[in-house]
DNA sequence: CGAAAAGTTGACGCTTCTCAACCTGCGTGG
DNA sequence: CCACGCAGGTTGAGAAGCGTCAACTTTTCG
């Protein structure tokens, strides 16, 4: 049933739990006491601005862990899709956790690892122009998906407003964009005939 | 000497380090062997693209910690002026820091707010304007300099070569927001006399 | 079946980047 | 002590990518 590669976090206490599409799991500066191992669906951590401006600054994929805050969430998190996850209690994870050298290892990793990829895509944000923009997230949504085992993708999980606030793009660039990279496909597709 | 807040982590041992201005403290991908906190000057954590372009993630001041990676360094750091620091041995970090739930706790939520710190950063370059990238830039500055108990500042311990890479605009442009900004202060002056 | 949400397409304008020349402060060496 | 050179910063002109607004089409869901 669980086709997620396996996480030394596993084996803590953990319960299932369901969140409907478009669910706020949790909102920036809200009390944490728990933090999720994402098994089915699509989750999105987002900032707001105060002017209702939206930054999404990471999609989520089954197999992530997603909500390690030891006081207060530092983004918000909303379900994309109709979400599946496994909660695991902040209390037991600092106790029996940290006492763990493999899960603390683990957590520590994730962290750092979260926060590179974020380096990464301002550098993208800023430096790339809108269709590379498109075209990396693509490919690097493509890779995800087939890393995790699951079936090639028909259409994106998330719609393509949540793409455009990931890629801090407006709605009607990023379709232009998609649509300029499905002619040059074509074309190639031609060339190659 | 030191009117740096205590942090639970200096009970661990460290030895002080120094490096000169433009120094290469680690590269992105290095192998990580120790943490860092600033004493004095100032260090930008960045990494680069294929392109050569660079985008600076975060300023280090005197007070924060930095290089906190399980294996390899997530970014780069680079000393903008001649730094002092105080060093800490990952190894020690690891075994005695995480049986402390203080210095762990301190380590976690330094991780946290980093990631929570970059992601508000990603919507201020993606949302503001020039002008209001530069003005917040310099709001934040001297809050942050106020806050450690550093004399106010004249000019930003940075070159502006660096505050662009950071804000995600060309050098020429920054330099026109400085010149609005200080035109606009003046104004402002002379309408309050 | 109907209404609302999501996505598409077109026209237009503005902010910002690029390129180029020039200025300025500072350290170096004669 | 002065002249030189260089890095960093400034200023101008021009181009263009992308955002904004508006109208339209398609999809989704009750």
């Amino acid at each position: 049933m669980t086709p997620l590669p396996g996480l030394a976090i596993d084996s803590l206490k953990h319960w299932p739990v369901r969140f409907p599409k478009g669910h706020l799991i949790f909102d920036e500066g809200d009390v944490s006491d728990c933090i999720y191992r994402l098994q089915r669906g699509c989750v999105r951590l987002q900032v707001n601005s105060v002017h209702g401006n939206r930054q999404i600054v990471q999609f989520v994929l089954p197999g992530d862990i997603f909500g390690l805050c030891p006081e207060r969430r530092n983004t918000a998190a909303e379900a994309v899709t109709t979400v599946m996850a496994h909660r695991f209690s902040l209390k037991s994870v600092m106790e029996e956790g940290l006492s763990s050298p493999r899960i603390s290892l683990e957590l520590l990793r994730n962290a750092t690892v979260a926060y590179q990829d974020l380096a990464h895509h301002i550098e993208k944000i800023v430096h790339l122009s809108a269709v590379e923009k498109v075209r990396d997230f693509y490919v690097w949504l493509d890779q995800r998906v087939e890393a995790a085992g699951l079936p090639p993708r028909r259409r994106p999980p998330m719609p393509q407003r949540d793409i455009a606030d990931y890629l801090g793009m407006a709605p009607e660039t990023l379709s232009r964009c998609i649509r300029q990279l499905r002619v040059a496909r074509e074309n190639e597709a031609l060339d190659a005939a």
